[in-house]
DNA sequence: TTGCCCACTTACTTATTAGTAAGTATATTT
DNA sequence: AAATATACTTACTAATAAGTAAGTGGGCAA
């Protein structure tokens, strides 16, 4: 595939998890990449393509990773961990995440990336679900909640914590973390 | 204070709830209450202080809120079932929450926009904080976390788990809650 | 009754947006 | 050598955005 391709949805992608969809343009991406505005339609040709592209591209990556958990043999706690080091990084990088950016501008996007957005989310939260459960029957987590509940409980406080330390500075993004896992202590 | 003004802030709220900051214009607004766009720049000279505005008067909201159940000497039970309720109301409504709406939008607001958003999730997360540490102390709630990290944690829930149940049908909010409260049972 | 303030409207500017049609240089295929 | 496909650029268009300056009508005060 297209080295440029690749670029635009790199930076794509970061421009929306720091600035938001609705709030970059064309112009941001062709600027940074010194390539025109219309070198980017003859890739995406509509802005829509882009968002769907990029988190398809998301999607593809987080099938990968599981995958590689899996053929590594990784258990769940080893999993769960890979997992939150990915919210790290993006608040290292002082970005929220990608669905964390896009679900409050669900109503704007049109059909077919809200399409792929809710796959990425349902993708997500039955991985999520899985481990859990997988690792209460192991031993290696206690909750009494229902896994997917669960899930969602511990995503949320992902997607949201990101959210809320960039706003403000007194929240400590790496205890939330402690605590999701503090609470699936046995 | 003019109804038209009220009207305005109103409608903005609810705009940025639903689509978002970045994805309203002062067109949807004067098109929606019948008046002309000059009119809103009347009021508000630019978008930035609309926005201002509109977190202002909710902060406001909060604080009478917090008042109210303070002078009708609520328990931290009741204190923290009212406060849940604004968000199975959003939920009703299909609207994300303000913070979780403008958090993700953060870097693209303007500095004032931006103080006033992060005294809107301090004073939250603050009160928050403290009704849970005055609810532990009563043996009314049971947690081992920081009452500070505890709220942040309940708070990241209603905010992504309102976005999240926007974006996935499958994600039933009210269980959201009820694993909040669940978390706390003694 | 004259004048002024309030709550707007009319009419506009400037900037930016997504998107398109047609052209071009380079490399590849026939 | 000629034709074609690839990866763009040039040069637009049309729509929408925020924002402004000047005007207007109605109510109230002096």
């Amino acid at each position: 595939m297209s080295v440029t391709r690749e670029r635009i949805i790199e930076l794509g992608e970061s421009l929306i998890r720091t600035k938001g969809y609705n709030a970059f343009s064309y112009q941001d991406i062709s600027t940074e990449l010194g390539i025109k505005n219309a070198a980017i339609h003859y890739y995406f040709p509509t802005k829509a393509n882009l968002g769907t592209s990029i988190i398809k591209t998301n999607i593809q990556r987080f099938e990968e990773m599981v995958d590689n958990m899996h053929s590594r043999e990784f258990d769940e706690t080893q999993q769960l961990d890979t997992f939150i080091k990915i919210y790290i990084k993006s608040h290292r990088e002082q970005k929220v995440c990608l669905v964390g950016s896009l679900s409050p501008d669900y109503e704007t996007l049109n059909e077919t990336t809200k399409t792929e957005l809710n796959k990425m989310v349902d993708l997500i939260l039955r991985w999520l679900a899985e481990t859990l459960a997988a690792g209460k029957q192991k031993g290696l987590f206690a909750f009494s909640d229902s896994p997917e509940n669960k899930a969602v409980l511990i995503f949320s406080s992902l997607v949201a914590g990101l959210q809320l330390s960039r706003v403000v500075e007194t929240i400590d993004f790496k205890n939330i973390c402690l605590s999701i896992e503090d609470g699936l202590k046995t």
